[in-house]
DNA sequence: ATTGACAGATTGTTGAACAATCCCGCACTC
DNA sequence: GAGTGCGGGATTGTTCAACAATCTGTCAAT
């Protein structure tokens, strides 16, 4: 029993230790090709093809695909294979009525002493990179920052919930020509959110975000009638 | 162009039309059979014997427990095979925290001028089910009245989201020995939570059903105590 | 211009096979 | 007796090849 204290940290380390399934690496490899926007939305993905340049059989890639299919990253229809998800102006409201609801409600429910340690670093890393000019650092940061906001619940599954609707956007926001124009201002906004929580005004702090998303909601759908759909 | 009124509606039936996979038929038997309770949590779902059992091949029953894997009602562990998922008294609190965000928030942010149809319909269903003491019938209509709810957001993955954590519940509700004494007094919360959104007040709506979730939730945690795990 | 039929390509599903891993019982040591 | 190391059997992970079912596109017929 004296080494109680050691297998009680160990257990952290499970899920690095257990090498994910073929299937997860596919699935990973394929991810981040698609939120990276090299995989346009609307593409196919053949079997055939994707399972001999990757050298997996199709059964072990279609396990591939159900995992992303899950994901909301990939479509799959019946009898016809799957393809990048594209997403109508119709999702794109509805990510944002559910951010609000979530990111909003988490925060209108924060108690003052949550450790607010992971947003204030997501805050500084996105202002640091702004400095620096990385505009895509920036994008990321705004990721981490909203992340952490949901982590704010202490839910496994408002986070998971939340990470799904986050890699969803991505697929959207690669509509958006000039990520500096896009991103830059809602900097100063999450900073302004983050100070609100320190100072114990959970409403305000709810308000100020809502009012962003909407606003950041109105600007991508705007961006997406102007690409044709 | 003169028949353009009648494809529209037609749109509709596209889903009951396509026939779903072998696979997904094989996880729709599967998942009743654990929503229902007759496969207890710990379960293990051995691919041999089950394969044989549905005359379905080992990579089709495999694909089948992915789906359910998905939705949280098994755990696949690697090399070892997939379990009914056994929940945690944490899992409890978390599903009940999701639920009082969720449930509340939306509840907060219904207009005056939602449909409130399906939800009266679930408060009724409960009502003469619990009249004709037809208590699992009780049970289901509760469930519905919830998913209800959820839909007034007019939000297709709040939807979703909801399903699923109404399904994983229901694999906790199966500790509770008498249906009877646990949902009924739920039906007269229910018919005020609807009387509340009728007169408007939608914040009374949502307070009282976040403090009837934390009542439930509690009863569920005690009586989860008392089995041992 | 619409319909019908045919051919080619792709997916859905199966069965078998082999490697990798886990579980369980047994002997062995201290 | 408790703990350790070691097979043997069973189960899962992954691949492969094959066939059935379905979709897509083309071309002729009306």
């Amino acid at each position: 029993m004296a080494s109680s204290a050691w297998v009680e940290e160990l257990s952290g380390e499970r899920a690095a230790l257990t090498r994910a399934s073929t299937a997860g690496r596919v699935a990973e490899i394929l991810r981040s090709r698609i939120t990276e926007g090299r995989l346009p939305p609307g593409t196919r993905l053949s079997e055939e093809d994707i399972g001999v340049a990757l050298g997996v059989s199709r059964n072990t890639l279609r396990e591939a695909f159900r995992l992303l299919a899950h994901e909301r990253l990939l479509v799959h229809e019946f009898n016809r294979g799957v393809f990048v998800r594209r997403l109508t102006v119709d999702d794109v409201h509805d990510l944002y009525r559910f951010r609000r609801l979530v990111e909003g409600g988490v925060l209108r429910t924060t108690s003052a002493d949550a450790p607010l340690d992971d947003v204030r670093r997501a805050v500084e890393e996105g202002e640091s990179a702004a400095a620096g000019g990385r505009w895509v650092d920036v994008g990321t940061a705004n990721m981490r920052f909203h992340q952490a906001v949901a982590a704010l619940a202490g839910s496994p599954r408002v986070e998971e919930s939340m990470r799904h609707v986050l890699a969803e956007l991505r697929l959207v926001f690669h509509v958006m020509a000039a990520p500096r124009t896009f991103h830059e201002p809602y900097l100063a906004e999450n900073r302004r959110i983050l100070d609100l929580l320190e100072s114990g005004d959970v409403a305000g702090a709810a308000e100020t975000l809502e009012r962003y998303l909407t606003a950041a909601e109105a600007q991508l759908t705007e961006a997406y009638a102007a690409t044709g759909c």
